[in-house]
DNA sequence: CAGTCAACATACCATGGGTATGGAGCGGGA
DNA sequence: TCCCGCTCCATACCCATGGTATGTTGACTG
């Protein structure tokens, strides 16, 4: 039988956390103190410091749950029925969507590079929003859709064009005008990169 | 005629930012405090604010000198005689042999969008190295050597690819072997973006 | 029911960005 | 030439904030 305690625990910790989500979001890792994100929890340092070994750590655990819960909304839509080619552009679509979202924006895009240091980053994304990206050129190179390319610089590449794109469309004026924009020329370099533009692409099946 | 201590004064002050760079190179923004900062220049903090509002203008120094440094270089790379799909070709590579300079890597891509605020890089960027890639689009776009895509948007997406690029370069362990890699890419996309070979557009021409 | 330990709160320290003040020497006007 | 003023910089200080050390409480165990 689950201790009474323990609900208690987890539901502080996961308080902060979501605190921290919050006020990350806003204000940024650099400008935000550790007694707001607690204050904000109703709870003090001292438990912050329970359950985290630091601020670096905190920040950690607000990147994962932004982090996974648009991983989850990728991993659905990735795991559709269709073939390589959809599943590569309706996965587009739904990377460019959760990046409207300003927690994964701010804190899974824009600073965790920084704060978690690149290489840190870089092996986190691995297992998350990357590797679907990852994996998507992966399957299309194996079906035979694209050509040859190197695998591991192209998603990289192609990453990296994404989070652009995402921050882009997040500040810009008219997010809607320019994500549509965004989703054109992406799709035009996909088809680009298509072996043989023979059949009919994207459109109609 | 020019006062000696004015170029007292310069002389300071340009060794201030180059303490600076240094340091932020090193250590990075966060890691990196204004005092290390003034006695690698052989100065106190008091120069040091004597010279800048703060530890964001100087970053901000640091910041516009490895910038020009590489936009010089750029601008005469894409000032030769070639044709703007030349010039776009050594432009490219012209970039990645910049990314391998640590400075600007880390200060320039890696860590400015977050200390100065993205709005505050971009608008820096649109006048530098971003700004070259913008026109070196524009005017493929022009001659008519690609399609008639969004620049703002492409411009975008491609240097965030680029500069992804360049941090997956410069932090690997043989980085000479990605950069081939992320040039052949590069190249290929270019190439995909091509108006000429593609027949299904309808124009074809 | 005493002891133990997780789950916090409180008090404190040290680093570091920023500020206020003081002084020193160069340049300009008499 | 002398003095004044202003730039240029040093010194001393403030305080916000991340991190630590210690105290306290209440639930579970034997």
């Amino acid at each position: 039988m689950r201790s009474r305690r323990l609900d208690y625990s987890e539901s502080t910790r996961s308080a902060l956390v979501e605190s921290a989500v919050e006020l990350f979001t806003k204000r940024g890792y650099a400008g935000t103190s550790l007694d707001e994100i607690a204050k904000r929890a109703r709870v003090t340092k001292g438990a912050l410091y329970h359950h985290f070994s630091g601020k670096q750590a905190l920040f950690e655990a607000a990147f994962d749950t932004v982090e996974s819960q648009v991983f989850d909304r990728l991993e659905k839509i990735m795991n559709g029925p269709d073939s390589p080619w959809e599943r590569a552009l309706a996965g587009l679509r739904g990377f460019l969507q959760s990046c409207l979202d300003p927690a994964y924006q701010r804190i899974a895009i824009h600073e965790a590079p920084v704060v978690m240091g690149w290489e840190r980053w870089r092996e986190a994304e691995e297992r998350c929003s990357f590797g679907l990206v990852r994996t998507g050129i992966q399957s299309l190179i194996e079906v035979g859709e694209v050509d040859d390319v190197p695998v591991d610089v192209t998603a990289r590449l192609l990453f990296g064009a994404l989070s652009s794109a995402a921050i882009e469309i997040a500040s810009s004026p008219e997010p809607k005008k320019v994500s549509a924009q965004v989703e054109e020329v992406l799709v035009r370099l996909l088809v680009g990169f298509r072996r043989v533009p023979s059949a009919e692409h994207g459109k109609a099946s």
